[in-house]
DNA sequence: TAATACATACATTCGTGTATGTATGTAAAC
DNA sequence: GTTTACATACATACACGAATGTATGTATTA
C-alpha cells in the first residue's frame, strides 16, 4: 500500500481505531498485542506507531472518540425545573436507552468493565470512571433536591441517598445485562424498573399528581 | 530455604497464595508476572510452579478459597417465609456488611471488578460470575414472590422486576463504592439505602404493617 | 531409597520500541 | 511548468527485555 493524502491518513487511522475496538473487545486490552490490531486492520505496526504513541495512547483515543453512557446523562427532554423526577427518570432511561442501542457505545461498555484492568497505563480510566460517576450522581442529586422542595418526594426520603439509589440501580442493571444479556431483556423493562424506583420516592398524595404514564405490570 | 515437610508445604503455598492476592489487587493480574509474586513472597517461581500449574490455576486457588460475597447471600438470620421482605433485606445488607467489612472479600472483589479481565484463560471468571448472580436472583425473586402471596408487596409491583432491581441496586452501591470509597460511607447508609427500596414496594396499608425499624433520615 | 519441596539454569517465544527505508504529496524557487 | 526540497504516511528490519515453561539439581523427609 502507497502513501496517502491527510484524508486517507485520516481513513486508516479510524479503521484502525475501529480495528482496535473489536479487538479490545473480542481479546481484551492486556493480551492485545499492537501487531493483532495491525494484522487484524490490513495495515503494518508502523502505521499504528505513526499515528498513535503506544497501546495506552491508542486506547485513550478510543475513549476520546465516544461518549459514554453515564456523560451525556442529561439526554431527555423533560424540563428539569418543571417535572424533577421526570427529568431524573429521563436521564435514566437516556443512559440505558444508549447503551441497549448504540452498538459501539456497548462494546466500548464491555470492554471498559470486563476486558480492562484500571492499572499501570490505564489507571486513568478509573480517575475517568469516578469523574464520570460523579458528575451523573450531582445532577441527579440536583433533581432529586428540586423535587424534594416541590414536595414531590415522600418526607422520609433523603434526596441524595435517593440519587446515589438511581445511579447505582441504574450501573448495576447496566452491568448485569452487559453480563447475561438473556437474562432481562433490559430494553423492554427498563421502564418498568426505573419508575419502580421513583414512583418509590414519591409523596403518596395519590390524587394530586399526574396519572402514571405506565405502571409496573403485573407478572 | 531448606526443603520442609507437609505442613510447611501448605503454608508455603497459603503464603504463596496471600501474596498473590496482594499483587494483584496492586499490579493487576495480567500485568503481574509470576515472578513478581516469586519475589514478593520471597520464594521462587519454582516454588509457584510446584504448587500451581500456571498463573491461570493460582487465580483460580485464590477464587476457590474465598465465597464471593454474592455467593453466600442467604446470610440473616431472618426467618424467609415469616417476614420475606425482612428476608430479603438481609439478603443485601449481609452481602454489603461482608464486602465493606472483610478487607480479603473486598480485596477480591475489585480485583474481579477492577484488576482482572474475562477473556482466555480466565473466561471461566465471566461463567462464575454469571451464575453466582442468578443464583442470587433467584433467592431474591423467591423472597419477592412469598411477600406478594402475602400481599406485602403493592399490587403494582412485579415481583421478579422487584428481585432485578434490588439485586442491580446491591451490585452497583458496592461497584460504586469501591470504586471511589469516599464518596458513600456504604457501611453507614446501606441500611436506609435498601430499606428505601424495599419500602417502596410495600403494599401502603400503613397501619396495619408492623412499625419500621429505622426510616431514611432527613437531609 | 524413593518421593517431596523446592531452587537454579536454560531455551524459547513474544511484544515492544526504534531506526531506517521509501514512495508519495506539497509547496516554494526558478 | 518544471524542478527542487522537504514533510508525510507508512512498511520493514532489528535489537532488546520480559515472561514463560521445563529440565535439572539438591537437600530433606518419610
Amino acid at each position: 500500500m502507497v502513501r496517502r493524502t491527510k484524508d486517507e491518513a485520516q481513513e486508516t487511522r479510524s479503521h484502525i481505531l475501529d480495528t482496535a475496538e473489536r479487538v479490545f473487545h473480542k481479546k481484551g486490552v492486556s493480551s492485545t498485542s499492537l501487531d493483532d490490531i495491525a494484522r487484524a486492520a490490513g495495515v503494518t505496526r508502523g502505521a499504528i506507531y505513526w499515528h498513535f504513541k503506544n497501546k495506552a495512547d491508542l486506547f485513550d483515543a478510543l475513549m476520546q472518540r465516544i461518549s459514554l453512557p453515564l456523560e451525556d446523562m442529561a439526554g431527555g427532554t423533560v424540563d428539569e425545573m418543571e417535572d424533577p423526577l421526570g427529568f431524573v427518570r429521563a436521564c435514566a432511561l437516556h443512559v440505558i436507552g444508549r447503551v441497549t442501542k448504540d452498538r459501539q457505545c456497548q462494546r466500548m461498555q464491555e470492554i471498559c468493565h470486563y476486558k480492562v484492568e484500571y492499572v499501570a497505563d490505564m489507571e486513568q480510566l478509573r480517575e475517568r470512571h469516578i469523574e464520570c460517576s460523579t458528575q451523573s450522581l450531582a445532577l441527579i442529586e440536583r433533581g432529586m433536591r428540586n423535587a424534594a422542595k416541590k414536595g414531590l418526594l415522600a418526607p422520609s426520603v433523603n434526596p441524595k441517598l435517593a440519587a446515589v439509589g438511581l445511579h447505582a440501580l441504574v450501573v448495576g442493571l447496566i452491568q448485569n445485562w452487559l453480563l447475561n444479556p438473556k437474562y432481562v431483556p433490559l430494553a423492554k423493562t427498563a421502564e418498568d424498573l426505573i419508575d419502580g424506583y421513583i414512583d418509590g420516592l414519591r409523596a403518596h398524595q395519590e390524587k394530586k399528581r399526574p396519572a402514571r404514564r405506565k405502571a409496573q405490570a403485573r407478572t
